[in-house]
DNA sequence: ATGAAAGCGCTAACAG
DNA sequence: CTGTTAGCGCTTTCAT
């Protein structure tokens, strides 16, 4: 069965391409009678508008693509949730793109590879630098999610995330932590890492401590395993510490259960702060103290950029900072 | 900057479109002299083709749509990204779509609103019954997942539910286990519960043991707070239980963790197994058993199917069963 | 208020 | 091996 055309309602409306169009549209210019006659033969004819003729005729897709690492993250999963809901109120569309991580799919991302595809894209990018994005951002709108440092022309939206560190780390303090380690994976993300350990220390300083470099735990893989791992390792090397803040939640899960596992208690031995407030913190065991980002504002900002760059913005880049709260759980609880 | 396009390549190569075509699409029929004379221009230029274009003439959209309830729940964030791996090895991208279980959402996605956008939809339904299914299907090719009973026309692929039901309820009664609750919503998923009930019902029967009514616990609300709650209600009710088998694993998080906040143990006093296999059942404390379905075989059965819909095949509706197994953790440990 | 004609950028016969 | 000619289905001036 061959798709029905617009000429086809045409012919059996007995009125012009043109109308029909209109009538599809809800333009104006059509007299009443007209427009019930070209429904009544729309929906005959069951048409349906084909959307890439549409799309080569006016240049507009209606389609954004999201980059960020894997979908499969909690994390990711939830802004991709957001973001859905976000770009429907603009009637857009998003394209998935996962990166895993790798530099070779994040330049992919900015190639362009497929003009025409999509109208723009939000990008969270983690291992590229802010020279080779310049440098292959091609003039598709785009917008940048997360702590790689964006070029000068493109936005950005992101939490401060030296002051969301230096928050989780002041909370631990206050509960009674004195000795308050860091937990993170330098693979990944390491401009990051940096914010959130600048952060952590200033925490530490303005307490009157010195950071201590034994307290910086590092991940040998970037895994919830790999989390766990590296906090028996520092309990077995003699490490002391009785607070524990953490990369993102999943490590910090991993790493609550590691603890648990060694004969230890959070938050009663040891205190745990996680990031990004996945759903699972309310359900681990104990539930999990952590950041949360306003993913709300996030995706909002970052839509509303994105569609001034495609009504034609074409300044410098803006850099938009959302806020974010300590949801306290039961994981650092006054001891 | 207006795009470069094929005919601006061929200018600059001084040959015909045809050709710059035939370069680009790495098509034979070229001599090596030209291919690379026109690579050179295409590199000049930053020629990149116009996917839209490209559509609009092959009537291929390189696109399939995946549609099910909602990104953000852990199953189906795996699910697509499982699915992503599986559509890149066809060349295939993938448009996801949230139906948030309202069935006006899973008619939308079957009225194939958007003729032209993609070549194909997977789509897993909820509430949508076959006869409506059958009503709506266009003729875009489609292939089904889940429980829901497909039309004779269309294709499906499921798990056995009611064989892995039964493996799971088995599993508990020979763990020793005496008396198995089983936990469910019947919102959502109706003809999946009676599947599974089903299932766990033949285990009980194949033990000796009749099927009590008071085990089947209903939840009100679909969400892991809301297993919590039917749990311990069904606790204060005096229901006795030292077994549950939850329609998923977030209810079964949702269980256990109410069952211990009342003071009992898992699997000590109650051994609960899950269903999906979410990464989170490694992190659940105890770890949970659960029914692991072979998602990869689910996706690359689905593909499969879909792929030769679209190449035309054209017959009866196939119906594909693949596997699943019981992954045992700590919440099931002999008691 | 409606119609005719000219593309959007690409692919696909069909020639040469 | 390469070039020419039509479309794909829709939107959009520009007339009428």
């Amino acid at each position: 069965m061959p798709a029905v055309r617009l000429q086809d309602v045409a012919n059996l409306a007995g009125v012009s391409l043109k109308t029909v169009s209109n009538v599809v549209r809800n333009k104006p210019h059509v007299s009443p009678a007209t427009r019930k006659r070209v429904q009544k033969a729309v929906d005959e004819l069951g048409y349906v508008p084909n959307m890439t003729a549409r799309r080569l005729a006016t240049g507009r897709t209606g389609m954004l693509e999201l980059a960020f690492p894997d979908i499969q993250a909690p994390y990711y999963a939830e802004l991709a949730a957001h973001m859905f809901d976000e770009a429907k109120k603009y009637d857009y569309r998003l394209l998935i793109e996962q990166t895993r991580n790798l530099p070779e799919n994040e330049r992919a991302v900015l190639a362009d590879r497929e003009q025409g595809l999509v109208d723009g894209v939000i990008f969270e990018p983690v291992s590229l630098e802010t020279s080779q994005i310049a440098l292959l951002k091609g003039d598709l709108p785009l917008v940048m999610l997360g702590e790689v440092e964006p070029p000068m022309t493109v936005d950005h939206v992101a939490i401060d995330n030296i002051a969301a560190a230096k928050t989780a780390t002041e909370h631990l303090l206050k509960r009674g932590h004195k000795r308050v380690a860091f937990l993170a994976s330098e693979e990944v993300n390491s401009s990051t890492v940096k914010r959130r350990l600048t952060g952590y220390e200033a925490a530490l300083r303005e307490a009157g401590m010195d950071p201590d470099p034994q307290l910086y735990i590092a991940m040998e893989k970037p895994t919830t395993d790999g989390a766990g791992d590296a906090v028996v390792a520092a309990l077995n090397h003699g490490v002391e510490f009785d607070g524990l803040f953490c990369y993102n939640d999943m490590f910090a899960i991993g790493a609550m259960n590691a603890i648990q596992s060694v004969g230890l208690q959070v938050p009663g031995d040891i205190g745990v702060v996680g990031w990004n407030d996945i759903t699972m913190t309310k359900y681990s065991m104990p539930s999990l103290t952590t950041i949360a980002p306003d993913v709300d504002a996030l995706c909002s900002t970052a839509l509303a950029m994105m569609m001034e760059r495609i009504k034609g913005y074409d300044g410098i880049g803006r850099h938009r900072t959302v806020d974010y709260q300590l949801r306290e759980r039961d994981s650092t609880k006054v001891i």
